[in-house]
DNA sequence: CAAATATAATAGTATTACTATCATTGTTAA
DNA sequence: TTAACAATGATAGTAATACTATTATATTTG
């Protein structure tokens, strides 16, 4: 038996949803691939098209623009990530090892999830952290808020700081340093592989340096 | 007496240094205008170029491409930061108030600083909140960091780096605590103002909810 | 005053970010 | 079984972007 993991996406994202068909998921797949090796200033439908080998015009059946084509594929994403994080923290019991749990995933090198045949993760992993934060740091941001975009996002944070409250209910920040947590985990990844002088991890590049960092940090906020 | 402040720039940042003639500092002061109202992405030098009432051809002269440009005056904002935060915990003997002082200042709305006369510090303040991580997050952030424009904000951390060690020598994390200051301030200020729900701030929009979540989470991993 | 330099004015190119139209193929429902 | 419909492909076109190049005109400097 093939599982077979379905995202349910916000459906103002897409004029065709992607999924339904052929075309649709080589849009995804090949878009995650150009925008990872060539980052996403410089992807274009053109490009896109080329590779999958139909016309521009076809992208724009599917997506309005490249901007609502990088919020999707990172909203599935956090919606993927949110999914495994409730798989992983199900049967634990203590807060405090669901919190652990939760850094260990946030700061890991992603690895390809066969459950989802067309999207290798292990690519969108390293798109979140370099092309992540500019989904949301545009000027129709709050356009895009009102159109929901960034659920997948804000519910990973609820989750987050529902898990730092149950560790400690008296904790007075737990949204922002969930999203800190998040955001942190990937600043740090980006900056130990490019500048590096703004960590304190060697060059090994050992995902463990980073979690020890963020445990050390939240543990410390936590229970003080 | 008018006291001028000017911040030495990497040369290579620019073709022709815009502090040495007025239609070069017409380029800073209206960059700087335009994108803080449009967003970067929607920035051109045709447009910034009708603003000052010049051409196009001319802003060339000035900077190879907008990104430089934007590189310019995110790092001109660090170099003034670092000169305003050396000046503010010059005569502070304790670390820990020295350490206050700069989260302090990254968490507060920057005024306009009346010593140079041709930039609004705070709109530059704003343009590091919304665009200041599109300077690095680029396929070809290696290449820039070969050429050092990243400089002023790697002295900025290690100039923190250095706070937080004097506060405690035996801390693990110096940098990364530094770095993860610096980009936190701003994204919870981000978030504040966007995404309200990943934070813990209410609608008072005030500086010091930010500032005290900052204290909080630096001096809990730094006295543990 | 001549020479050098900066700027303005204009033109031109390749690419980007779309929109529009029409032909073809494959699927579905009467 | 065929008519209609939906999805795709092929092609064309437009305005804007991101440049480069050339020449003329000011302005500064030696």
């Amino acid at each position: 038996m093939i599982l077979e993991v379905q995202i349910k996406m916000n459906e103002t994202l897409y004029l065709r949803n992607p999924e339904e068909s052929k075309l649709g998921k080589n849009i995804i797949k090949y878009s995650i691939e150009l925008i990872h090796k060539n980052g996403f200033e410089s992807f274009t439908f053109k490009k896109l098209a080329e590779v999958i080998g139909t016309t521009e015009a076809s992208m724009y059946r599917y997506f309005e623009n490249k901007h609502k084509l990088l919020v999707y594929i990172i909203s599935w994403y956090w919606g993927w990530l949110g999914f495994k994080i409730s798989f992983h923290t199900n049967n634990v019991q203590d807060p405090k090892i669901q919190l652990q749990k939760v850094i260990s995933l946030l700061g890991t090198t992603v690895e390809d999830d066969l459950m989802t045949s067309h999207i290798d993760e292990a690519l969108l992993h390293q798109i979140i952290i370099s092309e992540g934060s500019k989904s949301y740091l545009t000027k129709h941001v709050d356009q895009d808020n009102k159109q929901h975009y960034f659920k997948p996002y804000k519910d990973l944070c609820k989750t987050l700081g529902d898990i730092i409250l149950a560790c400690n209910a008296n904790y007075k920040y737990p949204h922002s340093l969930a999203s800190t947590i998040i955001e942190v985990a990937h600043l740090q990844n980006f900056f130990m592989h490019h500048l590096p002088s703004l960590t304190d991890f060697d060059n090994t590049k050992n995902d463990a340096q980073i979690i020890n960092y963020l445990n050390d940090l939240v543990f410390s906020s936590i229970n003080k």
